[in-house]
RNA sequence: GGGAGUAUAGCUCAGCUGGGAGAGCGUCCGCCUGACACGCGGGAGGUCACGGGUUCGAGUCCCGUUGCGCCCACCA
C-alpha cells in the first residue's frame, strides 16, 4: 500500500489521473442499445478563446452532471467542440496581421482564409487543453468545430432547405450595422446603454408661408441630412392644416411633405417628428407606409457619404456639430435641452451601431418561432431555474426577422450565386454550385461575398455534432439530447436559436432541460472583465489549490441563475477539505495496512457503526434527489458537513479505542465500516472533486480500476437503523454537554474524570453501557458508569440533563458550587421556555384539530422530555442545596 | 415604459414542497489530544428590509411599501 504524504498536493498528480482517464477511454460514449443514454452538448469554446471563470463554472457544472449519470450507469455522452467565432476570430487575425503590417485586404479573400486556419491551428486547441485541466471528461474523440465538414454541410442542408421553405429571404431592410467592425449585426448583438445626450429642437420652415416654422426635436441632428418627410399624428388638432403640405428642409434646402402617422406620440416633445427612413427603424416603418424615398447618407465606416452635400466625409458626430452651428446660425435651432435616451452598441466592440438599410438575408422568425414557444406550454423543455421561462418566452414572442449575413470572410459563406449577365441567383449547397447560369447558360457566376452569422452554425450543435443531416446511429441513440447548461446571458443568441432550429430541421426539442447558471464576479460583485483587469485566471487558481479545490469552490453555495462572487478565502476552505478528505483517509489506510478486513456479522457491528452506515445510505439517497433537481450546491454542501462533520470529527473519533484495542472482532468491524463508508463517501464526491477521490479510491482499493466506472451509491434499506441514528444524536449532545462543563470549569483536557450516566430506562443504560468506549474517547473520561439512579453519586459533581438520562462527571476539589449552579439554573431557564411553548402549542385547541397527527404527537413527546429534564434539573439543583 | 429578481449573523451567501434559523470567512476562549494547526474543542453574534394578510403555525405563501442591482423595449 502506497504512503500518504502529510498534506494533499494535487500539483502533477491531476494530470496524470487525468491521461489515465483518458487513455483508458472512460470519457468516451459509444452507442449501447442495453444501456439508457444521457447526453450533454458542451456549448462550444470560441477558438479564439482562453478559459475563464465563466467556462470553468460551466464547464464543472456539466462535469458534474455527466460523471453523476454515468456513474448511474447511463451510457454518459458530453459532445465538446469549438466553435469558429466569426466576427471574434476575424478581428483578432485583423490584428496580429497588423502588427505584421500586413492588411486584410492585401491578402484577399483567399489568403486571409489561410491566415485564419493557421490561427484555429496554432490557438483552436487551447482552451481544449484549459478544459481538460479543470478534469473535464468530455468525449474527446468526437471533438468537433463549427466549421469542419460535417457541420458546415448542416449549414448548407439548413440554408438551403428554409431558403426553399421561404424562411430564409434576402431583403433592403434597416439593420444595425457596427461602423467599426464595418458588418451587420442582429439584434441580439446589440446592447442598449443609457447616455446623456442632448435634445435638439429645430424650426423647419413652412413651404409658401413665409416666416411660418415647424418645430421638431431630434436626438441626432446629422440624420437630418437624410430626412424625406416629416410626421405629425393624424388626429392632433394643432398640426391639421399642415398635413399634406411641405415644408423646407433647412441646410439641404429641398421640400419634404408632412405625413399623418398613428406612430407618432402627440405627448412627446413637440409632436412632430422627423422621418428619416435610411437611418431609424421607425422612420423606415413609417417610409414605407407613405413610399418616402430612402435616402441613405452614411458610409460604412459612419462619415457622411455624398448625399450629405458639403458635409460629405465628416464624421458622423463632426457633421452633428457643424449642422447644429449652422442651423443656429441661421436662427432655426430654437432650444438645446439636455437628454437621456438609450443608444444601442455593439456587444463586442462597444461602438454605437448606425440603423442602416442594406441588403442582407433574414430568417423569417414567426413560423419558427412557434413550436419554441409552444416546447414550454407542452412541458417539452423546461428551464432551471423556471423563472427564465419567461425570458425566454417574452423574446420569442417579441421576436422580429434575424439578420444573418455578416460582411466577414472568416466562417460560413452563403450559398447563393449570381450570374453577372442576367441576375439570376440560385442558392444550393457549394457541392452543387452552378457552372453555368441555368437561365441564360452564362459562365460568369459569382457567389455570395457575405457570410453568415456565428450563431447560425451554432443554433445547429446538438444535432449537426451528431451526424445530422446524416441518420447516423449516434443521432438516433443520443438525440435528442437532455440538459444544455449555460448562462443566462447566452439565452437569446444560442438556446432559442438551438431550441426552434431542433423543431424545425428534427421535429424535437434538442434537450428537455436548460440549467441556467449566473455570472462569476470578482470579491467586489464586479462583472470580471479585461479592460477592468479583475479577472482570475482559473489556471492560475488550478495551480495554486488543484481543480478540485475550484470546481468546489464553484458550486458550493451556488444556486442555479444566481450570479456569484469569487473569492480566494472560498478555494482556500475548499483546499482545507481536500486535505481534510486527504488525511481521514491517510489515517484509516495507514490503520488498515496488513489487516485482513472482512464484512462483519450483523451482530459485531455497534451502535456508532450502524449509525454512521445509516447516515451514509441516507447520504445517497438525498444526494441523489438533489442532484436529479440540478440542485448541485446542496448536494455537494451534504457530502461536505457528511465527511467533515459526520464522519471525521464524530465516527473516527469514536472508533479510535477500538482501532488501538485489542478486541479483534470489534476491530475488525470498525475498519469495515471505515472502509466502506469512506468508499461510498469518495462515491459521492467524485462527481464534484474527481482528482482526489480517485486517488484516494484507488489506492483504498487497489483491486479497483477507477472510481469513474464505480457504481453510484445507491440507497439500501437494509442499511437503515433510525434507532441508531437516534442514539447517535443523543450519544453527540451528552458528550457536548461534558466538554462543555470542561471548558466552562476549566478542566483541561489532560485531566481525566469518572462519568457516570444516569437513565431509569433500562434500555437507554443498556445502550449507554455498550457505548462507554466512545464516551472514554469523546469526553475525554477514563471510566463511564451507567446506573439506574443517582443516589450513588456525590455532590461533588457536575452535571449534563439530556432527555432519558443525566450524565454526572465528578470533579471532586475543582468544583465551584456557585458556577455549577449558575449552570443548572441557566438550564432551567431554557427548559421553562421551552416548556411554556410546548404548553402553549399544546392547548390551543386549533392546533390540535388542525395540526397533523403526528405533529401533535411529536410535541406532546417533546413536552414529556422537557418535562422529565425539568426534573432532573430540579433534583441536581435541590441536592446541591 | 414593461418583465423577472433580490433584501437572512461583521462580510459573502445557502435555506427545495410552511413547523430546528444555518454554512464559509471573520471574531472571542482553550488546545501542537498518537490523520490533519490547510487542524481539534467551546463560545459570542440575527426583531430573517418594512407594513398588512392567509394559516393552528411563515424567513418560507399572498398583497403593498422602500432599497439594490439585472434583463427587455423603436418614444423622435
Amino acid at each position: 500500500m502506497k504512503t500518504l504524504a502529510k498534506t494533499y498536493d494535487p500539483k502533477g498528480l491531476e494530470d496524470l489521473l487525468y491521461q489515465k482517464w483518458e487513455q483508458n477511454g472512460y470519457f468516451h460514449a459509444k452507442v449501447d442499445k442495453t444501456k439508457k443514454p444521457f447526453t450533454i452538448v458542451m456549448p462550444p469554446p470560441n477558438i479564439t478563446g482562453q478559459l475563464h471563470m465563466g467556462h470553468a463554472l460551466d464547464n464543472t457544472m456539466q462535469d458534474i452532471l455527466i460523471r453523476f449519470k454515468r456513474m448511474q450507469g447511463y451510457e454518459a455522452l458530453w459532445q465538446p467542440g469549438t466553435d469558429h467565432a466569426a466576427i471574434s476570430t476575424e478581428v483578432k487575425v485583423i490584428n496580429s496581421l497588423k502588427e505584421q503590417g500586413i492588411d486584410k485586404n492585401d491578402l484577399g479573400r483567399e489568403g486571409f482564409l489561410e491566415k485564419c486556419w493557421e490561427w484555429r491551428k496554432e490557438y483552436g486547441g487551447r482552451i481544449i487543453n484549459q478544459l481538460k485541466k479543470m478534469g473535464s471528461s468530455a468525449d474527446w474523440e468526437r471533438e468537433r468545430f463549427t466549421m469542419d465538414e460535417g457541420c458546415s454541410d448542416a449549414v448548407e442542408e439548413v440554408f438551403v432547405k428554409l431558403y426553399e421553405k421561404g424562411l430564409i429571404y434576402k431583403g433592403e431592410r434597416i439593420i444595425n450595422w457596427c461602423p467599426v467592425c464595418q458588418t451587420s449585426i442582429s439584434d441580439a448583438e446589440v446592447l442598449h446603454e443609457e447616455q446623456e445626450g442632448h435634445f435638439w429642437h429645430i424650426n423647419y420652415p413652412i413651404a409658401g408661408e413665409e416666416g411660418r416654422f415647424v418645430q421638431i426635436a431630434t436626438t441626432r441632428p446629422e440624420t437630418m441630412l437624410g430626412d424625406t418627410a416629416i410626421a405629425v399624428h393624424p388626429d392632433d388638432e394643432r398640426y391639421q392644416d399642415l398635413i399634406g403640405k411641405k415644408v423646407i428642409l433647412p441646410l439641404v434646402n429641398k421640400e419634404i411633405p408632412v405625413v399623418a402617422d398613428e406612430y407618432v406620440d402627440r405627448e412627446f416633445g413637440t409632436g412632430v417628428v422627423k422621418i428619416t427612413p435610411a437611418h431609424d427603424p421607425n422612420d423606415f416603418e413609417v417610409g414605407r407606409r407613405h413610399d418616402l424615398p430612402i435616402i441613405n447618407v452614411l458610409n460604412d465606416d459612419a462619415t457622411i457619404n455624398e448625399n450629405g452635400g458639403k458635409y460629405c466625409g465628416m464624421d458622423r458626430y463632426e457633421a452633428r456639430r457643424k449642422i447644429v452651428e449652422e442651423l443656429d446660425a441661421q436662427g432655426l435651432l430654437v432650444k438645446v435641452e439636455p437628454h437621456s435616451h438609450n443608444v444601442g452598441t455593439h456587444d463586442r466592440c462597444g461602438t454605437t451601431v448606425e440603423p442602416m438599410v442594406k441588403p442582407q438575408w433574414f430568417v423569417a422568425m414567426e413560423d419558427l418561432a412557434k413550436p419554441a414557444i409552444e416546447a414550454i406550454e407542452k412541458g417539452e423543455l423546461r428551464f432551471v431555474p423556471e423563472r427564465f421561462n419567461h425570458t425566454y418566452l417574452h423574446w420569442l414572442e417579441n421576436i422580429r426577422d434575424w439578420c444573418i449575413s455578416r460582411q466577414l470572410w472568416w466562417g460560413h459563406r452563403i450559398p447563393a450565386w449570381y450570374c453577372d449577365d442576367c441576375g439570376e441567383m440560385v442558392v444550393t449547397k457549394t457541392k452543387d454550385a452552378p457552372a453555368v447560369c441555368p437561365k441564360c447558360g452564362s459562365a460568369h457566376l459569382a457567389q455570395d461575398e457575405d457570410n453568415l452569422d456565428t450563431w447560425f452554425s451554432s443554433a445547429l450543435w446538438p444535432f449537426s455534432t451528431l451526424g445530422w443531416p446524416k441518420e447516423t446511429p449516434e443521432l438516433d441513440y443520443f438525440y435528442p439530447t437532455d440538459v444544455l447548461v449555460t448562462g443566462y446571458d447566452i439565452i437569446f443568441f444560442w438556446v432559442v436559436r438551438m431550441v426552434f432550429s431542433g423543431y424545425e430541421h428534427t421535429g424535437k426539442s434538442p434537450f428537455h432541460t436548460v440549467l441556467i447558471h449566473g455570472l462569476v464576479r470578482d470579491d467586489q460583485g464586479r462583472k470580471m472583465s479585461k479592460s477592468l483587469g479583475n479577472g482570475i485566471d482559473p489556471l492560475d487558481v488550478i495551480d495554486r489549490y488543484g481543480a478540485d479545490a475550484l470546481r468546489l469552490t464553484l458550486i458550493t453555495g451556488n444556486a442555479p441563475g444566481n450570479d456569484m462572487r469569487f473569492y480566494w478565502d472560498r478555494v482556500e476552505n475548499s483546499r482545507n477539505f481536500a486535505n481534510k478528505v486527504w488525511n481521514a483517509s491517510r489515517f484509516i489506510m495507514m490503520n488498515l495496512e496488513d489487516a485482513q478486513v472482512t464484512e462483519p456479522k450483523p451482530g459485531d457491528l455497534g451502535h456508532e457503526d450502524k449509525w454512521i452506515l445509516s447516515a451514509v445510505n441516507t447520504l445517497a439517497r438525498d444526494v441523489t434527489e438533489n442532484m436529479d433537481k440540478f440542485e448541485l450546491g446542496i448536494a455537494v454542501g451534504k457530502v461536505y458537513d457528511f465527511i467533515w462533520d459526520e464522519f471525521c470529527d464524530w465516527y473516527i473519533e469514536m472508533v479510535k479505542p477500538r482501532i488501538y484495542g485489542e478486541d479483534a472482532v470489534s476491530k475488525n468491524a470498525a475498519f469495515w465500516i471505515l472502509k466502506t463508508v469512506l468508499a461510498d463517501a469518495l462515491k459521492l464526491l467524485h462527481p464534484f472533486m474527481p482528482f482526489i477521490t480517485e486517488e484516494i479510491y484507488t489506492t483504498l482499493l487497489p483491486e479497483e480500476e477507477s472510481i469513474m466506472i464505480a457504481d453510484w451509491v445507491t440507497y439500501r434499506e437494509d442499511r437503515h437503523f433510525p434507532e441508531d441514528e437516534e442514539m447517535a444524536r443523543r450519544m453527540k449532545e451528552l458528550v457536548r454537554g461534558v466538554r462543555q462543563i470542561r471548558t466552562d470549569m476549566d478542566v483541561p483536557p489532560s485531566r481525566k474524570a469518572k462519568l457516570f450516566v444516569t437513565s431509569e430506562n433500562e434500555a437507554v443504560r443498556k445502550a449507554f453501557t455498550e457505548l462507554a468506549p466512545v464516551y472514554q474517547a469523546l469526553a475525554s473520561a477514563n471510566e463511564v458508569v451507567v446506573q439506574a439512579d443517582a443516589s450513588m453519586i456525590g455532590d461533588s459533581a457536575v452535571s449534563v440533563v439530556i432527555p432519558d438520562a443525566v450524565l454526572y462527571m465528578p470533579l471532586e476539589d475543582l468544583v465551584d458550587f456557585e458556577k455549577e449552579k449558575e449552570r443548572l439554573n441557566k438550564e432551567k431557564t431554557r427548559l421553562e421556555k421551552e416548556l411554556a411553548r410546548s404548553k402553549g402549542m399544546l392547548s390551543n385547541e386549533k392546533f390540535l384539530s388542525k395540526a397533523p397527527a403526528e405533529k401533535v404527537a411529536e410535541e406532546k413527546e417533546k413536552q414529556k422530555k422537557y418535562e422529565q429534564m425539568m426534573a432532573d434539573v430540579l433534583a441536581r439543583l435541590e441536592q446541591m442545596q
